[in-house]
DNA sequence: CGGTTTTGCCGCCGATTCTGCGGCCGACCC
DNA sequence: GGGTCGGCCGCAGAATCGGCGGCAAAACCG
């Protein structure tokens, strides 16, 4: 069941994760099936979880979101529940993009995009030290996007 | 010509971003509009480069990518161009996600998935440390995925 | 201030796409 | 051999797409 997935399934999602907007018929001969039998295949990667959704990718610059960032947050320990308010507070959050816990030498990693560094500064201000139980940060200001697009391999 | 959005603008795209697959015509309804003016913008916003594509999300573990890490990578400063050099293999990497250029401690920040902890050994020894001009790598395995859907705020 | 251009929207309509249904074929199992 | 089942196909009605002409309000200009 986790891992049901043919040949021409993979190249569906391959497709799709590029493509997500390409109308059913031209997959289907991108893949060689029929239009009926692809998006058959279609609706049962969705029903089955495999593909969550679909979205627009859009180019931060043009919405002035010029600065990205990368945050290592290291909370106190003495609070049990202060990671659930933590990321609580994290996911109300509009600049955060992406939060990760991990383990080693800090609790949680921020992904964030913002307008500029003054923006950065009221953000890390307000937004992330603001919360309780946060002990410690350190700020990575991204120079240059080498890889952005997050495509899976298949 | 950078910021020419107007509300109908940024709700097409609040919706684009979540549900990239929807009908022009729904779309229009939802934003108040008829499906020709909706769909004109669509072509406008992907002409202008606001939107740059569409894509399907997939849930990773189910395609067998459980692990998801986090590597911080010092390179050599001795080779000028050893940059270039680790940022073209990088992007031949599949499991790598995203990798950004950044300042402070060190110099890229790789996102990557793989299947789990063996396959991560192989990614890091014959991947990342035999790409030349890497000196040092840190690793952050993610314990768990606090906020991972990526929507810029509008 | 009056006229003209521009801009953005709408309704319409032919072409395309979607989707549910019935039928076909090969694999598999008694 | 006979039955069942999963996956694919073709078809047809319904929905959607995309280009065209018209219209009204805003912007522009002499």
């Amino acid at each position: 069941m986790t891992d049901g997935l043919d040949r021409v399934d993979r190249q569906i999602l391959r497709i799709l994760q590029r493509e997500g907007r390409i109308p059913n018929v031209e997959l289907a001969e991108r893949v060689g099936l029929s239009p009926t039998a692809t998006g058959e295949r279609l609706r049962r990667l969705q029903k089955d979880g495999v593909i969550t959704g679909f979205g627009a990718r859009l180019d931060p610059q043009r919405l002035g979101l010029s600065l990205l960032v990368f945050v290592e947050v290291s909370l106190d320990k003495t609070t049990p529940d202060a990671f659930a308010r933590f990321a609580a507070a994290v996911r109300r959050a509009p600049e955060v993009l992406e939060c990760h816990m991990v383990g080693g030498g800090f609790d949680y990693l921020v992904k964030a995009r913002v307008a500029d560094m003054p923006a950065y500064r009221r953000f890390l201000g307000e937004g992330l030290l603001a919360l309780p139980g946060v002990n410690n940060t350190r700020t990575y200001a991204v120079m240059e996007e080498v890889k952005s697009d997050g495509v899976l391999p298949l």
